[in-house]
DNA sequence: TAGATACCTTATAG
DNA sequence: ACTATAAGGTATC
């Protein structure tokens, strides 16, 4: 076993794991407890696991806390560098904020959760999370993402226990719609099963978007089966690193309308369009998100 | 091309 | 208790 630990000083700005890892951005972290969204007093030093799955050499496991001025891991590899793209330890907050619009509820939101950052998740467990995420809450959505570990996921033996990485294309383009209807996808198991085939076969890869100009990379994610302009903006903001994107769901919907209600141009691309630039534009993704996570923690009534 | 509707399942509100 | 509603939408018509 493998350990190390991150120096918060060291870093730009603050880092706030729980914020971080329980926004709904990932579905990739299991806390060590299992009591994930639920309000904890202060901080503390909760370990949150993260497996890896197979993409190239062995499934991976690590197991990190924030402790008192420190991010301290424990892994089968050498996990420092993943930790800082997987929790966008490089990300410059303060150089961040300063581009958000100086609105009451933005500076609400940030200050709330100061130290939130935007993940780098591996793209195909990201595409298969965000197309679970229709019409579905945060907690659930993690369930289904366990549900798929646990049935269809390399086992990794670490610190004593057995864990389960995210399953590979392969595996769930093998799974039938029925077992994964099993696992209480609903009709989100069609899409699932269909995406993982575009992968396997080869045919298309959410990898493959990176890269490519945001327009251009949003419209390539949504030929996967289940993947709107929604989901396609998650898996830009979560998984390849567009700061920009902004998802429009339904709690960003009613903040357009509540205090942005220029924004709202009637379809998607406009909408977006908009709110990117009343958002500052190249980070807009972060205030976004510091609003999602804010807003439906229910910091302000709507 | 824009608009309406069906879709799995379940936690939560009333 | 029991039903209606909505949940980080998308595909289809």
């Amino acid at each position: 076993m493998e350990r190390g630990r991150v120096d918060i000083e060291s870093l730009p700005g603050a880092i706030d794991l729980q914020a971080t890892v329980e926004s709904g951005q990932s579905y990739l972290w299991d806390r060590e407890d299992g009591r994930m969204y639920e309000r904890t007093a202060a901080s503390g030093g909760d370990a949150w696991y993260w497996t890896t799955p197979r993409v190239a050499g062995d499934p991976q496991v690590v197991r990190v806390r924030q402790t008192d001025g420190a991010l301290e891991w424990e892994a089968t590899f050498d996990a420092e560098d993943a930790l800082y793209t997987l929790l966008g330890l490089g990300d410059d907050l303060p150089a961040i904020r300063a581009t958000a619009p100086a609105d009451a509820v933005v500076e609400e939101a940030y200050d709330a959760y100061w130290g939130m950052r935007i993940v780098r998740d591996p793209p195909f467990p990201t595409l298969i999370s965000f197309i679970c995420s229709a019409q579905m809450r945060v907690g659930r959505i993690h369930g289904m993402q366990q549900a798929l570990r646990r049935e269809f996921g390399e086992p990794v033996e670490f610190d004593g226990g057995t864990y389960r990485a995210f399953p590979t294309p392969a595996a769930l383009a093998t799974a039938s719609e029925a077992d994964l209807r099993e696992l209480r996808l609903g009709y989100r198991a069609p899409y699932v099963k269909r995406s993982a085939e575009l992968v396997a076969s080869g045919d298309a890869d959410p990898e493959s978007a990176r890269g490519l100009p945001y327009g251009d990379a949003r419209e390539y994610l949504t030929q996967f089966v289940g993947v709107g302009d929604k989901v396609a903006d998650c898996i830009l903001l979560f998984s390849l690193g567009y700061l920009e994107a902004v998802p429009l769901d339904t709690w960003i919907q009613t903040t357009i309308a509540e205090f942005y209600p220029d924004c709202d141009r009637g379809n998607y691309a406009d909408t977006s369009r908009a709110i990117r630039e009343t958002l500052g534009g190249e980070y807009a993704g972060y205030t976004q998100t510091y609003l999602f996570h804010y807003l439906r923690s229910g910091g302000r009534d709507l």
